[in-house]
DNA sequence: GTTACTAATTATGGAGACCTTCAAAAGTAA
DNA sequence: TTACTTTTGAAGGTCTCCATAATTAGTAAC
């Protein structure tokens, strides 16, 4: 049924204590032990048996004790969201993306290198080397320091970290994507399709936090999604939900080219470029224009009400490089979503924008160490890097 | 993040511990101390001490020692699954079907009370209630025996237990079925899409056993799904997950109408039987009967495909009336999904037959059951009909 | 500068639940 | 009847928690 939890020596309680009080502290200022006590439910004097023990395990520091108040001054102690770092890299058509966040998610550095959206394989791999170095370095940390990585690409991602297959970069396909970047950091490295990502985004700092069911779309010159499900990132048996585009019957292959069909732009636009004359037009009121949008928010909705239908989430969240057009975009997708829906979920724009994808990587790392560091059935590990 | 399992005191521990025994012995025959001792992990006397308190609250009672075995005998112990019972209710359209079963999920008494298709809502709540009063008589139970009841209806389910929306029994909209049932029978009572109910079925004693992630076709008269995600039922927020059939540009309303189409069953047949016709005649190799076949497998397999791109499941199962005649419609299904798919599932039927909506039924019961009489949170709660 | 007040810290004693170890008991097999 | 096997029962010890009381280190008032 649910998995079990066994059960055990009296060891166990104090893990689930540990646990307790950690999960109290992260995210928070320093707290003294009077409030530890009250918020794990424990008492005052084995809180502070767990909180020494933390202390001495290096999970916890002591930090100045509040100025200026009533009675002995408390001692205070904070989470050492400092004692180990993640990663959440994104590898895009024209920039290479790395973040550097500790264990609470504050990201302390951000590194962003550009790349030739022409660039094959090697030369996209080599920025991908070159900014999680520049990251490292500004951050001043080594590759040891790093607890966990996740990188976001687009295509279809298998468990091992491999690229199996890639329709915007062909030469892409095959990569083996964890083994490269393990090269650089420790601990464990992931590969997650960059929608996904984008989507876990949104649950964790976006519009769709404490969103249970949640469709994102990735709307931009490619068209893809994420879906979160009972609040959990939704990857399929083989990693291959969400393909949902790839029906015939509902094709967002097409999609795009209503938005190139467009000839209002000026000679020789770089067709990438294309769709921001589009929107530009449509939100002056071409009337052109607006039949193109139109014509493309209708494709959009049609695999978006698929998954409406399919899935029943409270919100869908528009994403990507056209959420930037929501203004001329949003009513339109809404509209069609509407004709066709049985309940009508909530339909809102990102807000995250292009660096919504990183977050998500920085969001799956930190899970992946939540589930070995913290985890129910172990307790809390020591505040070292887990075992690749 | 995750939800927190609070610490606390020594008796959590104990809790614990009492769930893990109850976890080892439960669906199993009776056991040994020496055996508990091995498989929860405990010492032989603190699984002595488990046990007794287990036993004294009623959970567990002592059964003859196994004969002829060196040494001195041991005491055996079993679950008494018999200590509560559950029902499963399935409102179909010509049967009323009740399932009486044990804490075990044995069913012991199985009920069914045949009801006019045309009968409206009056008439076929009264069917309802006698079946449940047939049930309870037969298995010597009253209502107040009955911890958790289950109801499976077609159409649109409220979190309330109310039918929201049928479309096959205009009538029915609107029926407050939780309510109803609520005045025979103690403790909580569900109310469920039938779809999902035999989709739930099929994960725990159909041919989706041990699958995580599943989309269930009831093909019939009507067609409906059931998604099983991450090893749980989907519902969606509001209870309207799985409608992909809504969707016009697949519309399941159509399916039925190829097999309608068929001209080759004698004048005057029923329309509900006109389906077996033609796969009669289909099996025998009516080339016009094959055709519309074929054609109604492509309308099922353009939702079906639809679910599968998005959700990527393990398994696909073929399930409900149509299911009979699944040497005819298998094969087509699976060449129409194959078509569309960019990872092909397992595509299978099930086994159940046409008690899958009233096993699921008693499935959900028990699992509710499990929450509240199980939880990791509160441990073993007392062997009586838990609170409604 | 002393005294009163406040709230945290430290110390003490006790209870519950677990473990290991060993002797006694209750069977079967020779 | 004796030897062997396995369970049972009892004893002693450890760990983790709790409640309570005494001590300490500040602020506030006089």
């Amino acid at each position: 049924m649910t998995e079990q939890l066994a059960g055990g020596d009296l060891s166990r309680l104090r893990q689930l204590n540990a646990l307790a009080v950690v999960h109290v502290l992260r995210g928070r200022p320093a707290l003294t032990l009077t409030e530890l006590s009250r918020d794990t439910g424990l008492s005052r004097p084995s809180t502070e048996d767990v909180v020494l023990q933390l202390q001495s395990q290096g999970w916890l520091e002591e930090v100045q004790p509040a100025p200026g108040v009533m009675g002995r001054p408390a001692r205070r102690y904070r989470f050492r969201s400092d004692a180990g770092r993640v990663l959440g890299v994104d590898i895009g058509g024209h920039t290479i993306r790395v973040l550097a966040a500790d264990l609470d998610g504050e990201v302390g550095h951000t590194v962003r290198v550009p790349v030739a959206i022409t660039a094959g394989r090697a030369e996209r791999l080599r920025a991908v080397d070159a900014a999680i170095a520049q990251c490292l370095s500004v951050a001043g940390l080594t590759g040891a320091d790093i607890w966990a990585t996740t990188v976001g690409t687009s295509g279809l991602v298998d468990a091992a970290g491999r690229v199996v297959l890639s329709v915007a970069f062909p030469e892409w396909t095959g990569v083996q994507l964890a083994q490269h970047v393990g090269r650089l950091v420790g601990g464990t490295v992931l590969v997650e399709n960059d929608s996904r990502l984008a989507a876990l985004a949104e649950t964790w700092r976006g519009v769709a936090r404490y969103a249970q069911h949640v469709v994102y779309l990735l709307a931009g010159l490619r068209t893809g999604t994420g879906l979160i499900i009972d609040g959990k990132l939704h990857r399929g048996f083989a990693q291959a939900a969400g393909e949902i585009g790839a029906l015939p019957e509902l094709g967002w292959i097409r999609a795009q080219e209503h938005l190139r069909s467009w000839t209002g732009a000026p000679a020789g636009t770089d067709p990438d470029d294309l769709a921001g004359y589009v929107f530009a037009s449509a939100r002056e009121g071409d009337r052109k224009a607006v039949a193109v949008v139109r014509r493309y928010a209708k494709e959009l909705a049609l695999g978006a009400s698929a998954l409406v239908l399919a899935l029943d989430p409270q919100l869908v969240v528009l994403g990507g490089g056209f959420s930037r057009s929501a203004d001329v975009l949003l009513e339109p997708l809404r509209r069609e979503i509407e004709k066709r829906c049985v309940r009508i979920p909530e339909i809102v724009t990102s807000t995250l924008g292009d660096e919504s994808v990183a977050l998500g990587a920085v969001k799956l790392s930190l899970e992946h160490l939540q589930e070995h560091l913290f985890d129910v059935r172990t307790g809390v590990a020591a505040p070292v890097r887990p075992a690749r």
